[in-house]
DNA sequence: CGGAAGGTTGAGTAAAATCAAGCGCTGTGG
DNA sequence: CCACAGCGCTTGATTTTACTCAACCTTCCG
């Protein structure tokens, strides 16, 4: 089932070459004589959170460029539970599997307000075929994807309920410490750390207790980064 | 460190036009004309169970398509304990993060006897440049790693031990049912499943006491699939 | 024969799941 | 304006699960 028609706000038709996050972007080097080969209109949409980009199953139709916001990939197990595999940022693409032919993995649902551009997948084939330019970014983008699903693993997946949650903290702060750490809701975080609610309940409790991290706002959150470090280390 | 040396048996120059396996390695569907653009030998390399194919960390000079044989990928925690984070069977490319320019993530040791094909990357980076064709696998197996990746996470790091030990027989016998499944010790057990080794052995004791797998000889295992299928959906 | 490595098993402890109750918002309707 | 239902979150009590530390048992091999 397609959402996107009343969970997206179309902005326009977006012009690559002038790219506000050019360096970011799958496209992001391409030259104009490039786009010339191509005649469709690559939207360019905006997603409330909880909206959906698309469903694990759907036939992949398109690939999307996150160029902000954050949206979550979810996993559903076969008994009902479900798992968030990985989250994207600005830069990452949401929907690789399509341009080898399967339908999408995951579910993509919005945490906070995205940003997109929606790539057809005819158009990524079709730059592909012509631009070895593209091929490298691509493959970037294959590389980043894998190793933060390594990561999520080795990091998120792995030790006690306090040590994940820490290192989730310290993942969520890296690339903006300073800024606050904002998350969505205890469910998605249990989610995140293969724990139960419950347990992320008590850990950020915990957490708060100890001085580590301070709800500002619900769901947002100043973190100690040292403090952090220390728990993931000494447990 | 480079262990090759003393670990790999060199078979001699792979002629991949006439590979026994084309279909599924990563060159399957290049032309004699393309291979005449390099001039590169690829080696066709032998490894002993145990046997290092390159540690994480070291700079990337090739990527290893799997021909047989068993290889796990294992990433080591700042503290000090490992974690298995993927099998490669035959017909799975090793190493693929050189091609972004990036060192080894993992360390790739050898659980069952493998024969590989070394591609120096120079030689992939080559020919991808110039045959559109290689462009489809090489992203048929970046897909491969990222499915698998998400799998493991959902599939064998979620739910009760006994769960995720079910679903690790049920994945292993999945391409070769009525053939036993190959384990390699209760230590790497544990590190593919997330939980200590201790746990491991008990309950695959406890499978063999349920009778849900035989354990033939030491590591050698006939399950019963609908048992195990049964243990998934239940606990 | 002795030692080492891998495996099993037990007892005690710690951690997380589970079940359940209660709290504090927010939005709705009387 | 207040009552109340609903939701997300917290918290408590209990049970289950897995970790930890330790002993012991094989098997293989020098």
């Amino acid at each position: 089932m397609h959402r996107n028609g009343i969970d997206a706000a179309r902005l326009g038709a977006a012009r690559c070459s002038s790219c506000a996050i050019r360096d970011l972007v799958l496209f992001g080097d391409l030259r104009d004589q490039d786009f010339d080969l191509i005649h469709i209109p690559i939207d360019e949409l905006r997603f409330q959170p909880g909206a959906t980009l698309y469903s694990a199953g759907d036939e992949g139709g398109s690939l999307y460029t996150i160029r902000g916001g954050l949206v979550k990939l979810v996993q559903f197990l076969p008994n009902g539970t479900q798992r968030i595999v990985r989250l994207l940022r600005r830069g990452a693409v949401a929907g690789l599997e399509v341009l080898v032919g399967k339908p999408y993995e995951h579910t993509a649902v919005v945490l906070q307000e995205a940003e997109t551009c929606r790539l057809p997948r005819a158009v990524v084939e079709r730059l592909s075929k012509e631009t070895p330019r593209l091929h490298a970014r691509l493959m970037e983008r294959w590389y980043q994807s894998l190793h933060q699903a390594d990561e999520w693993l080795t990091e998120l997946s792995t030790g006690s309920a306090r040590r994940r949650l820490a290192r989730l903290f310290l993942k969520l702060a890296a690339d903006a410490p300073n800024e606050p750490v904002l998350l969505s809701g205890r469910e998605d975080l249990g989610a995140m750390l293969g724990v139960g609610m419950e347990t992320a309940s008590r850990t950020i409790a915990e957490f708060k207790r100890a001085g580590l991290v301070v709800e500002q706002a619900p769901n947002v959150f100043v973190c100690d980064l040292s403090a952090l470090e220390a728990v993931v280390l000494d447990g």
